[in-house]
DNA sequence: AGCTCAGTTCGATATTTCTCGAACTTCCGA
DNA sequence: TCGGAAGTTCGAGAAATATCGAACTGAGCT
């Protein structure tokens, strides 16, 4: 698998990245990714399995939730944030709890 | 089943609330819904087979995602959408905000 | 009571997803 | 070039979900 492959950005389905954040273990990644970015698998496996994580990261991957590419010997996974906030404005920012702006 | 379960509030769950609207037929309900207030189940079919239907209400309903009360010899179910903007605020939002198919 | 309508439940099948060990690939340092 | 580290893929079993016809229930009408 030289390299990944990641939906172009008008190829991003909602229901499927409703989807891929619906799985708990899912969700702590993209919530640990929007807290300190870009992450190797390894720093994301919250101690699971890593079979098991390669599944979950693909799940988000082929969502369009996540970026993923080879840097070295490790691979670094990133948020879509900007794709993810220009098709589905709010979308992420409710899903990590962050407060919207009050007026 | 004279009337039925609906999580409290505080029992509502994200990631089932997530994967409740991760699928197209349960979307279009909530898409409905949003749209038009309160629905009967046949209002909200899109010509599906009404077991089909009644799964995916009860998916919803048990989710936390619609509230289905019995009105005479209907069922009327609206979205719960004040303890989903507390709970999540913006998600609602964001969801029923997508562009729908660009052509 | 009998009938109909609205929806649910049951049951069976098909599909998908999850989980995780084992084997594999790639990259890099010694 | 050998070996380890980081991840992926494969494979298999378990569990959850989707789909939909058929049977059922409850409400309201005549």
């Amino acid at each position: 698998m030289r390299s990944f492959k990641h939906p172009k950005r008008d190829d991003i389905e909602l229901t499927r990245v409703l989807y891929a954040l619906s799985d708990p273990a899912r969700l702590d990644v993209v919530r640990q990714l929007a807290a300190e970015g870009a992450c190797t698998c390894a720093a994301l496996d919250g101690g699971r399995p890593k079979s098991s994580m390669s599944h979950h990261f693909r799940v988000l991957r082929e969502a369009g939730v996540i970026f993923t590419e080879h840097e070295g010997p490790t691979h670094v996974n990133e948020l879509r944030r900007d794709d993810l906030d220009n098709l589905f404005p709010g979308l992420l920012a409710s899903v990590l709890g962050e407060r919207i702006k009050k007026r």
